[in-house]
DNA sequence: TAATCGCATAAAGATATCTTTATATGCTTG
DNA sequence: CAAGCATATAAAGATATCTTTATGCGATTA
């Protein structure tokens, strides 16, 4: 089955949502779990607003999905169909063994042992 | 054979490179042909020092390759194996009846033509 | 219910990116 | 060889994006 094609207004912003740093290591993030913004605080090291903006920006692109569980908000890649199926493309490119990746999932090890 | 992993700088680059409008229409166009910077100005009406800074970005992504004829300067896609390939593979879902893409190949043809 | 937690958002400031304009260089052609 | 063509690049201005800081709100907990 190929994927569904994307109209190029909308290809453009998938591909500008994916292309910032911040944004790129939270798509790798969240396609290995569901993840909240505190989760993703305590890993990336960044502040709370920096990473809710950043986000909002991958939602409004179709990357990723919320959903709200009480007062947590989790995050997951979009459904597969969708324009996420691009992010799943794009990190399965992406050298794993790369130091910031490496770093950024020990943490995410660290972070789901501690719940 | 699955294509080469990269490192996540050069996958963020690659990402910010495409994630333009202008960018995105020079690289569909790229990939249906070996254009010159003059061609393109002409298909896509914008000037010769705009896209001429923008195919350098894509040039330095890794996404396309100049190469020099007399006094033209020839793009055509990277080779098969390199950052290319992503190019290749978000081509392949972008949705080839949009307006914008049908007009720019259709400038695309009428260029052509007239060689 | 008062205090805290988790998250969102807006305003302001900082930074990056893009576009135009002007100019330079190397071909090519008359 | 003079003129025009094809391209590149840099500076300046315009615009967009990002980050911090401040604040608000619903949910949770003491």
């Amino acid at each position: 089955m190929t994927p569904a094609p994307l109209p190029f207004p909308a290809l453009t912003a998938v591909l500008k949502a994916a292309g910032e740093a911040t944004r790129l290591r939270l798509l790798m993030l969240i396609a290995e779990a569901e993840l909240t913004v505190s989760d993703l605080t305590a890993i990336l090291r960044q502040s709370q607003p920096r990473l809710s903006r950043h986000l909002r920006l991958l939602a409004e692109a179709g990357l990723v999905e919320r959903h709200r569980e009480g007062s947590w908000a989790f995050f997951r890649l979009g459904e597969r169909g969708s324009a996420a199926d691009i992010a799943r493309a794009l990190i399965a490119r992406l050298d794993a063994s790369d130091p910031i990746i490496a770093r950024d999932r020990e943490r995410l090890t660290a972070v789901r042992a501690a719940r």
